[in-house]
DNA sequence: GCTAAATTTGAACAGCGTTCAGAATTGGGC
DNA sequence: GCCCAATTCTGAACGCTGTTCAAATTTAGC
């Protein structure tokens, strides 16, 4: 698909305020209508180009192979989110900048790929913590999914004053030890 | 400023996306020209309505008042922070939608209350970990924020599935319990 | 080779933020 | 009270956006 192919790179080069439908016929040698006859809306466009963007994501995050210290897994998957998200940040940053319509959903590929991610931290924590119950560590799972992303997106968006990389990923290993310290300690 | 309550009203019933110069100027009861007299841009004003907000989250942070554990200090941060989030839900969510445009940054204003915020939760983390130098005490506050404003804000906005605002207390409370049993571990 | 169906085109449309020549208002000197 | 300069306000117009659709073009079947 030319066209995700042009959007992408759009978005990778400038950032996702600046796919347009006529750049984007223009660099897939088609006529702007042309879009329309392949994707409802330019929206639907973008959500091809975050279901690949999350396809990249979850190949990246599942890259760091197991066979390690539960702690430091965690360690790992903050790492490799963080790397990806500062290597590719303006596909990363249009996972989230882009809001969609009131009306529709995410596709399934999108959600199942995010459930993954989620089910691909539950591990570690289910080792570090084998009291918890298949839900708890669900739960749990998604909250450090989230936590992560915070300070990922905190850090490098950085509204007032630009954290350095290095001092992210600091921040990252502090939170993950003392998170899964916490864990150990509850069960 | 009228300008600047018709634009907050509307991110507040509508959302940001719902902005727009002419109905601004109609609820004003102005002409769309005066708008320009005023901000330099209907970005700049929404700078206004979004430091306005960001004045009520501080002052909803502020509220829970010290003179409890630690811990359940940061607890109630927390729970501070959610329940600003679900009740101004458009208002809070105009905080990170917002992207500025990359020559300008954020007003004073905006910096200094983010900058007391993440103060906000210093005390409660050198509370639990003296041995922190004051460098790593402010890191840790902003790791925290971002922790925290990360489980919200995928808690709330719900790519998927919609989770439950008493969840993501839940959430945060576990999170919270983890990070302060590791911090104490720390130091 | 012809015709009907399918596809592609890009000018046109509605709506957006923004501008700016002109209308309206203000204010001070007499 | 009057006049003119200075200021303020106005809203039609501009350039941009995503989207549409009648017409042109290409395809496919016989």
């Amino acid at each position: 698909m030319r066209l995700v192919a042009a959007a992408e790179a759009t978005v990778a080069a400038h950032g996702l305020a600046e796919v347009r439908a006529r750049d984007l016929a223009r660099a897939a040698g088609c006529s702007v209508g042309a879009i329309y006859g392949v994707f409802p809306t330019l929206d639907a466009l973008v959500m091809a180009v975050n279901d690949r963007t999350l396809a990249a994501l979850q190949e990246a995050l599942d890259g760091p192979g197991t066979a390690l210290p539960p702690a430091e897994e965690l360690a790992q998957f903050a790492a490799a989110y963080l790397d990806f998200a500062a290597t590719h940040r303006n596909r990363w940053a249009a996972l989230f900048e882009h809001r969609l319509t009131p009306g529709q959903s995410v596709t399934p590929d999108y959600a199942a790929r995010q459930v993954a991610m989620f089910a691909r931290v539950a591990g570690p924590i289910a080792a570090l913590c084998p009291a918890l119950s298949a839900d708890a560590t669900a739960l749990w799972a998604r909250t450090l999914f989230s936590a992560v992303h915070g300070v990922v997106q905190l850090g490098l968006e950085g509204r007032l004053e630009i954290v350095p990389i290095a001092l992210v990923k600091e921040q990252l290993d502090a939170l993950m030890t003392a998170i899964a310290s916490g864990l150990a300690a509850y069960g």
